[in-house]
DNA sequence: CTCAGTGCAAAGGATTTGCATGCCG
DNA sequence: CGGCATGCAAATCCTTTGCACTGAG
């Protein structure tokens, strides 16, 4: 996978250890041995990542185990998960653990890389949605913007 | 990249299936009868529909064909497929067709509806994500902006 | 001891494809 | 006519689920 800037996660491995495991606490999950390698595997990662990815990574790690961890995860608010027009989902950290940020998308090999864009172009894009949401009574929770085109790759 | 015209009114039926003739010509597909359907459908609906949509409009429709023809629509560039977290794709004009746009998906339902946004903030998201391409060796095509939140109808 | 977590295998389900037939050009 | 388009059924394949077992607390 070609990688532009590192985007890793803001926090160190402890913290977010840490955070992973107060979230997890608060559904009355348990950070299982397991689920801390997953967490590993997406932090070493730094961009978003497949099953596939995710099992060559640590191919000790059963997939259905971690379809059902991953899916731990986001019912935590530790991971989202982002379909693409590819065969799998990718999945990264969610926001509150990884700073705000978009997707390059390849639209021939589906890849995702994570990008991040001015502070002042976020609260421009913001206010023009709240101002399109309102007018169609819709509360917004986010907004995904993601960029389609080739990749490095498959250019 | 990615200008759209100013909004407006869709094209008149007529327009639309010359618009579609002229796309398929260029690939060599030929416009059927189940394609002039299908184009239909979706004109009709105006919002963005899933498969299930589009039998339940026209019963008579395979759905074997209109996958394959939903994907002949995608190569010619008369449609767009939109994946969201949901069962199905969703599927739509695609931009030349339609002018430029973007989305408010509800978490709660998939329900999928468009909007329209200003062309100067327009302007200034497509210069900060071309910065950003630019720097990861990545070739723009579109951009897509959506916004999710719960709509008017499960807030 | 209890119950969530795990791994294997099998199921689920949207989408794709093989193949014989029908229709467009 | 010749080849693309269609429709049915069957296959594909990512993902989810059933079930018995293991391990954390």
């Amino acid at each position: 996978m070609t990688r532009g800037r590192a985007a890793g996660p803001p926090l160190s491995t402890s913290d977010l250890h840490a955070a992973v495991g107060v979230r997890l606490g608060r559904r009355a999950y348990r950070y299982t041995n397991g689920r801390r390698r997953l967490v590993d595997v997406i932090a070493a990662a730094g961009q978003p990542v497949t099953l596939p990815d995710i099992v060559a990574a640590a191919p000790d790690l059963a997939p259905s185990s971690v379809y059902r961890n991953l899916d731990v995860l986001e019912r935590s608010g530790v991971v989202d998960r982002i379909v693409s027009n590819g065969d799998h989902a990718y999945f990264e950290f969610a926001e509150p653990l990884l700073s705000h940020h978009h997707h390059l998308i390849c639209v021939d090999c589906g890849a995702i890389e994570d990008v991040r864009l001015d502070d002042d172009v976020e609260a421009i894009v913001d206010r023009s949605l709240a101002e399109a949401a309102g007018r169609a009574g819709f509360r917004p929770l986010r907004h995904s913007l993601d960029l389609h085109g080739h990749c490095a790759d498959c250019a």
